[in-house]
DNA sequence: TCGGATCAGTACCGCTCGGTACACAATTTG
DNA sequence: CAAATTGTGTACCGAGCGGTACTGATCCGA
């Protein structure tokens, strides 16, 4: 479709990487229109023509985050045996909330857990797509089970639980300024229980790194 | 000291316990002050005459939290061995973020994790009382190792971390509505975990329940 | 070159925020 | 009783909130 009127003067996915940033620091109570668009670069109005509101800017900054910052998780799931899914994705979680480049911890926390009745429905949001994360890993666990890289009786759900428990914990635990060569200390830890506990098939030569 | 003046028409301690309550539901930012005034069933005047300001009532409602809501903290670090206070902080904490008569999750997570540059100390504050916890919970675990119910080559650090992660996560986890029966699994693979990853001496009769 | 369409910027909307001035009520002390 | 002291309730403060009306500027197609 050929362009009509007057062309935007600035780059909506820039400015949206923008505001990612700011809600991912602030939260998204703590977040003010003045700061997002300062750190946009535009006015409010251009704000709500391209984004609609600031519930809508955010569902849409979350998206963008979980394209672009949740793509271990992806990684991880492709993974061929439950424990590497978990080894992947615990170690990576520790790099992915202690990137030097950007906030610290994680969107999906730091966005906000608790909110003011009016914005109830953002914790809530947050909230449910972190759980669809951690039925995705479920998921994987059975799969696991029928692949016999997790014994028969493994409980799918509550080892996916765990994992998404500590993944939870690390990313407070980063966005509180604890350093990224500590929580890999607990990844391992994390990782050791896990393969303990859930007698996963470990692969043949060990990964651990020094 | 005599009394002077007309007296307080209100229970101090009672207002704060709703206030506290407020912020849990809330959050530090999410929580204004008609919210806390109307649940502590007073006027602004009495409020910032009894207690300062919104932050000041903040670090109250925390202290009273820490106080009355994680008392089964000072209870676990009493415990004999390290086996055992990672068993009674783990079970507890499940109890304590899915109590039915309080908010969900825990006060020092929902209060907020991320706010705006304004209240920024407040996020902080948090943090802190958290690993705060966090190192005490080390120096247990170092003590542990001193009296031989953690091996020698322990890293009281990283397991206090690995055990914080994990009921943060939860907390977050209750705060989501994930319930308390499902928790508790989740307590008891991350006590399995710990015992087989630290190598931590079991009690002699087997304690995990059925 | 002109009309329709879209964007940018200023200036503003009603509302709520955290916090307070002030008059009045209730109590103790003399 | 009066004086001193402290709490209560109303009514208000300046500031910032999320969101928008409106005026110009800038593009396209005819």
């Amino acid at each position: 479709m050929p362009q009509r009127g007057r062309p935007r003067g600035f780059d909506a996915d820039e400015a949206l990487e923008r505001a990612l940033e700011v809600f991912w620091r602030q939260g998204y109570e703590g977040a003010s229109m003045s700061d997002l668009t300062a750190a946009m670069g535009i006015n409010k109005p251009s704000l709500y023509a391209a984004f609609g509101s600031k519930e809508e800017l955010f569902r849409k900054a979350v998206a963008r985050y979980a394209e672009q910052d949740m793509g271990y998780a992806r990684r991880a799931f492709a993974q061929p045996t439950a424990y590497e899914v978990v080894a992947t994705l615990l170690r990576e979680n520790v790099l992915a909330v202690t990137r030097p480049d950007r906030p610290a911890g994680c969107l999906s926390i730091q966005g906000g857990t608790a909110c003011s009745s009016d914005n109830a429905a953002v914790a809530g949001f947050l909230a449910g797509s972190r759980l669809a994360g951690e039925h995705a890993l479920a998921d994987r666990f059975t799969r696991a089970v029928a692949e016999g890289d997790l014994p028969a009786d493994a409980d799918p759900a509550a080892l996916a639980r765990f994992v998404m428990s500590v993944t939870e914990g690390q990313a407070i635990h980063a966005a509180a300024g604890v350093a990224r060569e500590a929580l890999r200390q607990t990844a391992e830890i994390a990782l050791a229980g896990f393969a303990a506990v859930s007698g996963a098939r470990l692969p043949a030569r060990a990964d651990t790194p020094a």
